[in-house]
DNA sequence: TGTACATCAGTGAACGCGCGTTCACTGATGTAC
DNA sequence: TGTACATCAGTGAACGCGCGTTCACTGATGTAC
């Protein structure tokens, strides 16, 4: 039957959130379709209804993600606290432990190197994420605020990744902590 | 038919590496057990003569990678030459290219969190890894030879999966070379 | 050293299962008049 | 404003497919005597 416009494009959103959160947790390819719709109490009869495939969905999703990082990136404070704070934040245990509402890099990355129809939207987001890094909080120098953001945000995205597959807590808190040290030390 | 007990051992060698390589390619889910025995010229049935599961060649296939590249490291000059080579092979085109025999950490460490059966053959290799590298190479300080080992993998294994999932050649590049770059002037 | 037989890696069909996607159908909503 | 009807998000069965794994069977190898 039919539903008012309202309810459909909110129903839209949710399948959208409900999968942002689920792929960050087990991947693209650990995720089905089915279990999407289950999640927002739907059948999965409808999906085609809101999306033309599981590809849209994924480009979609990616898209609200970065979109999401990017704007709790502007509502930091832009200054050498704030930039402590931010990557404090990125290298904590709840990050950690939480990847379906954590960093798309740390959790996708491999997958989308095989999956072409998404690699635009993921390369946006590290092109966007460099550039407004560099320009929002202080670095060594302006010219090297560039550099200095590739290092970081590749170091965070590789220690929060490995942090989580390692099976022994006292050796992912240690490289969490150290990556911190030595990014903080650093600037 | 029964076979010579030499070819049996070479055959199951066979599987491990090619199962090494396509894994890394195309992560374990993305290759089946059928493709990796098709890969050494076998059928699929005799699969369960040489392991008891998938998860049993994961197991053993990371194993396998785990102990080329510290043999790799062990054979690299140890002193900053070798080191600022180390790293930059590591940072290459090549590497990058060429994930199927490359890192096992920027190519598969998400999907490892969620396979419960290899996490302790992966922790072992990054113990390991931080253990020889802090020890073979000069770092900027006894003290700290821990802390600059840690910030070195973790930035050289994210700098690569990010070079790899980004869509645009010069991004990529800037990424593996700035991350280089700043290893280099801070060792 | 020769012979008889147990071993076991191979073949290839088959299994149950879950996947992404399609489809005929339903019926309240929204719109043309 | 009221009425007739086209729209379209929903349901749930069904599709073809590839997956990991099992199995009955084959026949050269390796071994016990």
């Amino acid at each position: 039957m039919r539903y008012p416009a309202a309810e459909t494009a909110e129903k839209h959103d949710r399948i959208v959130q409900q999968a942002a959160r689920l792929f960050r947790e087990r991947g693209f390819s650990g995720v089905s379709v089915g279990e999407i719709m289950k999640s927002t109490g739907l059948t999965h009869g409808p999906f085609y209804n809101h999306f033309a495939s599981k590809d849209a969905l994924m480009a979609e999703s990616l898209a609200s993600i970065s979109q999401g990082a990017l704007i709790a990136l502007a509502e930091t404070s832009p200054d050498a606290k704030g930039r402590e704070a931010y990557v404090a934040t990125y290298l904590s245990k709840q990050h950690r432990d939480d990847p379906g509402a954590g960093c798309p890099i740390a959790a996708l990355a491999p997958e989308i190197v095989r999956e072409a129809g998404i690699r635009g939207v993921f390369t946006s987001h590290i092109r966007s994420t460099i550039e407004r890094l560099a320009a929002h909080f202080p670095w060594s120098s302006k010219k090297n605020a560039r550099r200095d953001v590739i290092l970081a945000v590749s170091a965070m995205a590789g220690a929060l990744m490995i942090a989580r597959a390692v099976d022994d807590e006292a050796l992912s808190i240690e490289i969490l902590e150290e990556t911190l040290g030595a990014l903080s030390k650093r600037a």
